[in-house]
DNA sequence: ACAAACTATCTCAGCACTAAGCTACTTAGC
DNA sequence: GCTAAGTAGCTTAGTGCTGAGATAGTTTGT
């Protein structure tokens, strides 16, 4: 049974056989897969009230260290967006209650992120379904399989520089 | 070296050990992956005065037979964004004179687009770059490890039902 | 022939994101 | 102590996307 990408390939090389576009058998599925469990995630997520961005923050406060509490630059470099995006996703949490703000006593320009006793609730309320969801789409997997997979991801985003050091700052 | 995911399932052990979160180890890399890949070919399509969503279409149409002519429902299912997304990508690019839309004489509800000499010369300008970024960006892994990969990207898609059919409709 | 159900494409209001920039604060170097 | 350089977090204007819905056309069933 022949995939989308099997499609794609099959055609670009009747339109095009000059090039070599077999990366794309990767990076196409990549795409395509990283698109579809996001969109499982979400459905998720939404069961919960929350959409992927509200989630991504809550999960990175409930999961650092006690009293999970972060700066907006943590809450930015573990999560793939801008300080724009941080600050939306920030005011759109406050608003409901999910998190605090509060003055960082050391540096006049910053403040630390606290979740509410909400926000701790709904995370760990949320945690188990989306865990359950994760475990349900690698299903198809075999543990040795995940792991081989784990493992060769981890190489590519290394070799694409992400080592990040996520030390929490005072 | 440990990366950030590794990182990330430390912190849910200590901080929820009731949970196996394990399956993060595969959809996290996949996520953080599947961004930094999409940034990368970002950079490569702005090169070319293009973004993701308008080198999508013309690839789309480009990689069809000949004349290069599909409808925008076929557009739609090739790219996984829903029929809005489509008419707002195919408006931007009709006013910038990459694509045609002419009426569909046998369904009077529906429109064939079409590539511009303009679009057509275009995505064959940036098509080269494009597969040369994605060969880069696999640089880390063998051929071995690549067909590995992709094979086991198309298992779990299918195990999500990606199996879409993808031939042409008159 | 007619009506109900379906469908192609577009419209609309709202969403989360981006890049660029701003303000106020902190640090480094003298 | 002072100034230049750097930085934390927010603001702004704009971007591409979504879900829901609208309109007009097509198909199905009687």
């Amino acid at each position: 049974m022949a995939d989308h990408v099997d499609f794609i390939l099959k055609q670009w090389g009747a339109q095009r056989p000059d090039l070599d576009v077999s990366p794309m058998a990767v990076i196409g599925r990549l795409s395509r897969l990283s698109r579809l469990i996001d969109a499982e995630l979400a459905r998720t997520f939404a069961a919960h009230g929350l959409d992927r961005a509200s989630f991504d923050v809550l999960a990175t406060l409930r999961r650092s260290d006690p009293p999970h509490r972060l700066t907006p630059a943590e809450l930015m470099r573990a999560s793939m967006v801008t300080s724009g995006a941080v600050t939306q996703r920030l005011d759109r949490l406050e608003e409901r209650g999910l998190v605090t703000r509060t003055p960082n006593e050391s540096d006049g320009r910053g403040v630390y992120v606290t979740l509410t006793e909400e926000g701790f609730a709904l995370i760990d309320r949320a945690l188990p379904d989306h865990v359950a969801t994760e475990h349900r789409v690698l299903d198809a997997l075999s543990a040795e399989r995940r792991e081989e997979l784990a493992g060769t991801l981890r190489d590519l985003l290394e070799s694409l520089g992400d080592v990040t050091d996520l030390s929490p700052r005072a």
